[in-house]
Order: C-alpha cells, then sequence, then structure tokens
DNA sequence: AACTAATTGCAACTCAATTGCATTTAAATA
DNA sequence: TATTTAAATGCAATTGAGTTGCAATTAGTT
C-alpha cells in the first residue's frame, strides 16, 4: 500500500518535519544539498503529498509549503480546510488546528479552502 | 494625492477590472502584449495597489492576482480578511463579499490575512 | 515652449519549479 | 544469495513568473 522504497533521501526528508511546522521545498533543497539533487526534494516531497503523509498550500510568497497530516483527521481531505500561519519576520510557518467551516456561497461549490494568516509569532514580538 | 499619470496604459488595465474579478497578472499581460511591456502591467498594478485601488493575493497556483478595491470598506485594510475564488475549471476568480472573523490564535497577532475558495463555478458546473 | 519627474520599453537576469534521460538502487523473486 | 526490475535519483537543460538597471519617452506642470 505504500508507495515508496524508504530511501535514505526519504528518511532524511521524513525526519525534517515535526507535527506543526511546514517547510518551503526551498528551504528543504537547501538543507539538503550536500545530501541530495534538488530535483529529488521535489520528488519526495511530491510523492509524500500524494500519499497523504504531506499536504502542500503555496504561501503569500509564492513559495510551496509541506506539512504533516494529521493522522487523526480524514486523511482525504486533512488538508482542505485548516489554516497556516506565517510569521512575517522570521518566516517560520505553522499549521493552526482551527477547523474553519467554509461559508456556503451562492454559485459556487468550494470543494477546498487555503486559509493564510500573517503576522508576528510570539518569538519576534518579544 | 494621486501618485498616477493617467497613462493610456493605465486606463486598458484599469478598464479591464469589474467588480469582482480578480485577474491574475499575467492574463493582463498576455492580453496587452501588443499594447504594453511586460514590465509595465506588473509596475502599473504596483502602483494601483499602493494607491489601493487594487489589492492583491496569490492564488494557489502562486500566481498574482489583483482585484478591485471595494470602495465602502476602510481602503486601509479592504483586503485584510475577505476570501477568494478560485474555479478550477475555467480559472475564474471572483472576490467573495463574505468579511470572516479572524480567529484568535495563542502565540500569535494575526495582522492579515488570505482565505482562497477552490472549486467550480457554476458555469462549470452545468 | 521648456522643463522635470514619472512612466515606459527593452534586455538581461533571478529564482522556484519542471522535464528528459541516463544511472543507480530498494526490494521483490527466483 | 544472486538476479531482476520498477522505482528512485542525479544532472543538465529548460520553463515561466517576476525583477532590475538603464536609456528613452511622455504627462502634466511652470
Amino acid at each position: 500500500m505504500n508507495i515508496f522504497k524508504k530511501t535514505k533521501s526519504v528518511t532524511l526528508i521524513l525526519d525534517s518535519f515535526n507535527e506543526k511546522e511546514a517547510l518551503s521545498t526551498i528551504e528543504l533543497v537547501d538543507k539538503f544539498a550536500n545530501k541530495m539533487n534538488k530535483t529529488t526534494v521535489y520528488r519526495i516531497l511530491e510523492r509524500l503529498e500524494e500519499a497523504s503523509i504531506l499536504h502542500s498550500f503555496v504561501d503569500q510568497n509564492g513559495l510551496k509549503r509541506y506539512a504533516k497530516n494529521n493522522k487523526n483527521l480524514d486523511s482525504s481531505n486533512a488538508d482542505s480546510n485548516h489554516s497556516h500561519f506565517l510569521c512575517e519576520d522570521c518566516g517560520i510557518s505553522l499549521c493552526v488546528p482551527i477547523e474553519m467551516n467554509l461559508p456556503k456561497i451562492s454559485n459556487f461549490t468550494v470543494k477546498n479552502s487555503e486559509h493564510l494568516l500573517m503576522g508576528h509569532c510570539n518569538n519576534c514580538t518579544k
């Protein structure tokens, strides 16, 4: 059922994620610049998303970010409507455990949503 | 107070917007490929946003989109927390007149948010 | 009409992301 | 354990949105 070969590279990438933080592809490409090719990073992330282990979104800088799926939620829509916070100072991005109820909108069928919150984290406010 | 020279190019760009639709920079670059340089499109959009005539967001494809500000709202935060809908079929993007109240999140100060709704518009569902 | 700051065009560039293809490797099978 | 092969990786080239520097043009004064 698992579509993966467990390569060193896959393990390295997976181990970079904690339960909350959303990492941009480039952060990971840079982090592992001397361990694996950047194309490999892109492709491993794709596969991990495909396998519902990670989910992704595009932040306000246009960077693609990935974060771990919450195993308690239905994996098929784990990423469908929670929020992501991005600190404008330090750049950290976190999954915010707040489920928004999607607004009903006439004339549209909403399948998916992404809510980006921008501001400052406590570390940076101090 | 107006920071603009009213050039033909500015008029053409402004006239492309109706009250709701959010246009990507590239759509406009393509639309006016034989009328003005793409750099000009980028810079006019920047200025229109600077002047609070337009607001912008980055859609889930990483494309920057602009839409007209609603004059009834305080211009300084007109773009701060309404939603944008993107039809996955036809690509149309619209400002959705639903103000979301920002969730309070401990450890973060949220200054701004962007809510992207993905799905299908009625035209495409039919 | 002359002046000047704002605007525009153009070419080169940046940077995230993608693609094609040859090589390597995990892990299934003999 | 050796063989096999689909999956994974590396590398180089490419795409595509967006940016930058600079010279030329132009709107709107004075």
